[in-house]
DNA sequence: CTGAAAGCGCTTACAG
DNA sequence: CTGAAAGCGCTTACAG
């Protein structure tokens, strides 16, 4: 493959030359640079990216960490961070954190690897491992507020979505409300169930000790603690779930009772993902704006790498939507 | 951030050595050994990723090129990449080619990144695409065969799949089958279109002028050009999808019509994506094992970037299954 | 088993 | 507007 040095030979110039009608960092004569371009398209050349990089350039690649690919939020918000970065030549690496991983370790290696920024839903992720972001100059932002550290964040109100669902629940006249979590400690777990004890509180309804149950956010997750739920001696009438893979689940669980939804259960959602409106009977569920919310997080980001913001830490708030369908 | 050499001057040996105990290329005594490690650990070292790879070696990268993220399809194989390459500090980048671009403007960008390996979904790729991984010696493994480039391959038989689920339809009596394929000129939608064919002129109906339809691989897609089928005078009483997001699409056009699934009109799919038995009527369709795709396509890679295989070209056949469900 | 030195392919002061 | 030279942080012959 041709370096620079050939391209400066073939086009008569010195490799400083052809450097600069690359980088575009100080003038060429127009002559030149016709020149230089004819001969690298000529020879096919490339800059070989970790020649430039060693010399404090970037490495062109922005990193998304998830929890996981199978729950279609995440490759939607990805969706999202590449309608923005797509002409820009920048690499969108995603990396699931996996069942078995500390994110940590995953954290780290991309440190190594340099990656210019990174955005993160904030699954486990504790503010240690963001300071080593910070402390590396990595610019990231957050899927939902990391508490104390400074990056960007892009978020919904979560905290209002379940409230709002939980309301509607409530106006419905459901009495035994039980919210369905999913990771105890993830940040949308905590928040929904924020929301969701709230609305109870605000109507005057004491939470009691068992009202809320956690799964993981997977179908089988929500399946197996909806079951425990429903085969409970005073069954619920409705549930809120953390997300609506959790909420097909109980659909699941509902079905193999032979329970009818909505009238011997209600089940509600979260995220609003195309298997949402798919399921029968349709999930009622708030819009949690995925590819949004990724072409945000890519703006934000392109706006720090392209220096146009110091110190300042942003936070862009999207808006939710509650969608009543046909399971509540 | 500490360099090698400050390692080196902290265990009070070479870069040389440092270097040695990284890469593992030549023995180090264990004393040595340790004292590096020591202030490796101490230092929190870690290499430069530019320099190494400028000395020829790898980036520690490996691409999947999709159509489109939004399809769960690809996130699934990406998945199954993810479980084969997570341990062994590879990263994983994934770009959809994006409605608007050309994919090898995005394999050109792939290929000066110095991407150590890649795998293409075949969508649009021409095989002089193709002959440029092979030119910049990039090992690749496209899904389905691509004709004439030697690179690794990873399918199901999809032609097999849609002579079996046409064949299905043929058997439950059907007599108006039309295929609703996705991009005409894509691998998937002419492979099905085949298979289809085949099941036709087994049972010894002549293929007619009008028998295939296209619109692109989605729901939106799908319902659009169903529509367009629903309305003609001679409506059809089945309708072979190309993929499930198609068929799903088909559904809405359905339902918008007031015509019953399965009574008046049956509707199949392919791939079984998990909205496939989550819609209503759950569709009948054809498992395509993306998680399985994704790992065999990882360990292919790995096994050409450990060296394990030289010349000859491997291709892995997964097999597929026919899943009757509701919609026939 | 270890070290000194060359060099990978670029970018960027420095000099003109 | 252009060039010669230093150097980014590693790896790898070469030498011992």
């Amino acid at each position: 493959m041709a370096g620079i040095r050939e391209v400066a030979e073939a086009a008569g110039v010195s490799v400083s030359t052809v450097s600069q009608v690359l980088t575009r960092k100080r003038p060429v004569s127009p002559a030149t640079r016709a020149r230089v371009e004819e001969a690298i398209a000529r020879l096919g050349y490339r800059p070989h990216p970790g020649a430039s990089q060693l010399r404090g350039g970037r490495t062109g690649t922005i990193a998304l960490i998830v929890p996981t690919l199978t729950n279609p939020f995440y490759p939607m918000v990805a969706a999202g961070m590449q309608d923005v970065l797509l002409n820009r030549d920048i690499l969108l690496t995603i990396t699931d954190v996996g069942s078995d991983r500390r994110p940590d370790a995953t954290i780290h290696q991309l440190v190594s690897r340099r990656v210019d920024a990174m955005v993160a839903a904030p699954f486990g992720l504790t503010d240690e491992d963001l300071a080593a972001l910070q402390n590396a100059g990595i610019p990231f932002v957050t899927l939902g507020t990391a508490s104390g550290v400074s990056g960007d964040v892009v978020h919904t109100d979560d905290v209002a979505g379940a409230r709002e669902i939980t309301q509607h629940l409530i106006d419905r006249g459901r009495r035994r409300i039980v919210f369905l979590g999913g990771d105890e400690d993830a940040l949308p777990t905590r928040q929904r169930l924020e929301g969701y004890r709230e609305a109870l509180l605000a109507a005057g309804r004491a939470a009691e000790a068992d009202d809320a149950v956690y799964a993981d956010f997977t179908r089988d997750g929500g399946r197996r603690a909806a079951s425990a739920l429903l085969d409970r001696a005073e069954r619920p009438d409705a549930i809120v779930a953390a997300n609506d893979l959790i909420a097909i689940g109980a659909l699941d669980a509902a079905r193999d009772r032979g329970l009818r939804v909505p009238q011997d259960l209600a089940v509600t959602g979260y995220d609003d993902i195309e298997a949402a409106s798919l399921v029968n009977p349709a999930l009622t569920t708030v819009e949690n704006p995925a590819r949004e919310i990724g072409r945000a997080c890519a703006r934000l980001l392109l706006e720090r790498l392209d220096g146009e913001v110091d110190e300042v830490t942003r936070t862009v708030a999207l808006s939710h939507r509650l969608l009543v369908r046909e399971s509540s």
